[in-house]
DNA sequence: TTGCCAGAGTGATCATTGTCACTGAAGTCG
DNA sequence: CGACTTCAGTGACAATGATCACTCTGGCAA
């Protein structure tokens, strides 16, 4: 893929043109196919990442593999964890998937750091970044400390809409691995979803209809 | 309290000394007693927080009051709310409470923004801050999670212990409030830990004997 | 076409947690 | 010393979610 300045003045607006350029000239652009691994659990990471296109999901896994999603990036968001660099975690880890085709620049952290000083919006950056994540960290585990399973999955398909729209491609077990629970448990919510008119299913898709009217 | 450079050195042992200096003259010592709040629910944020003294809880609330903790901020530590200010959460919100007597610095956000260009290590401080919490918060995340309500209880009991001792003085409605659970289901789990020889009960208070036993 | 398989639906049952309704027990203050 | 209040212990029961054991269905491949 092609990367102009001008696609990134228009993903990344408040960036100064020096750094732009420096990140074109300096990081890799890297494609990442539909279903593919951007970082996998327990891996050393030493390069900032952007994305550029597509979107990507990133999760918690615990030791025996259950896992959890946290939140999906969009182009012109960074994986903070990348920028915080979380490696010696013990137990747990992070996962970044890829939902669709995915377009990246990877900058190492030893350019990065320099920017810190050099590029005052480079730094910017960086702070609204992790704003960004802490807050939908913080919305995350609302939900799953003060929420239900069937109040979760409404939050779940909410956010899935945002993402990608009122059909969704995704299968029970699915749903099931990013809220930590059961496929028969989420069969069993879908159903009664679909029973109230919020939703209609189908074989492999789900079709949202109005999930508004479900609580608040 | 009397604050000096050398105290400042000590409980932020990267910063340059003209930062040290800036956050003595500029920042306004305030002394909040034990069980008062820091920041309460729903409120602006217009400072950063620098904990001097003392121990703070920091917790989320949900709309119908519901708490839960997120976790404590030690002398040496800054408040990534603070820093990041959260501020127009829609139902959730954050609250900053004096487990013991506090003692803190704070310095308006206008002052420390010109600090980002000014001092490296303010900006490093910055960073670290946040990449603490955003670890301290997965673990929490994690547990929330992963585990039930037993394994919670022994975690947030090892919390405790790093934080205040063997001998918590705390009841079983605060664990409760903490975990986000009811008292009897705590008063039951703390019961289970008595009798296996972990932990011994009496009023208003928990001596801790050794929780490694249980779990892993 | 037939057979196979992944995804989905469902009932039965169990474990955990939440809720209710109490009883005691230990301060504490007039 | 009562009278009150707060904290803790406990049994009974409800509700939620996890697990097991199936069946059913549509699509794909041999």
């Amino acid at each position: 893929m092609d990367i102009t300045t001008e696609k990134l003045a228009t993903l990344f607006p408040g960036m100064e043109s020096g750094l732009k350029e420096a990140i074109l000239s300096e990081g890799h652009v890297k494609n990442v196919k539909e279903g593919e691994l951007l970082v996998s659990s327990g891996q050393y990471i030493k390069s900032a990442m952007l994305v550029i296109d597509g979107l990507v999901k990133v999760s918690r896994e615990d030791e025996d593999g259950k896992e959890f999603l946290m939140y999906y990036l969009e182009p012109g968001s960074a994986c903070a964890l990348s920028l915080l660099c979380a490696a010696r975690s013990e137990k747990s880890a992070i996962s970044a998937k890829a939902v669709s085709d995915v377009t990246i620049i990877t900058v190492p952290f030893v350019l990065t750091e320099t920017w810190q000083t050099r590029y005052r919006t480079w730094h910017e950056f960086v702070v609204a970044t992790y704003r960004k994540r802490f807050e939908e960290l913080l919305i995350t585990l609302d939900s799953v400390a003060f929420k239900s399973m069937d109040e979760r999955l409404v939050f779940y398909l909410k956010r899935q809409m945002k993402v990608s729209g009122k059909l969704l491609a995704i299968s029970h077990q699915e749903i099931a691995n990013d809220l930590s629970t059961a496929r028969e448990v989420v069969s069993r919510l879908l159903k009664k979803l679909e029973q109230s008119g919020a939703i209609v299913l189908s074989r492999n898709h789900i079709e949202i209809i109005n999930l508004d009217k479900i609580f608040d």
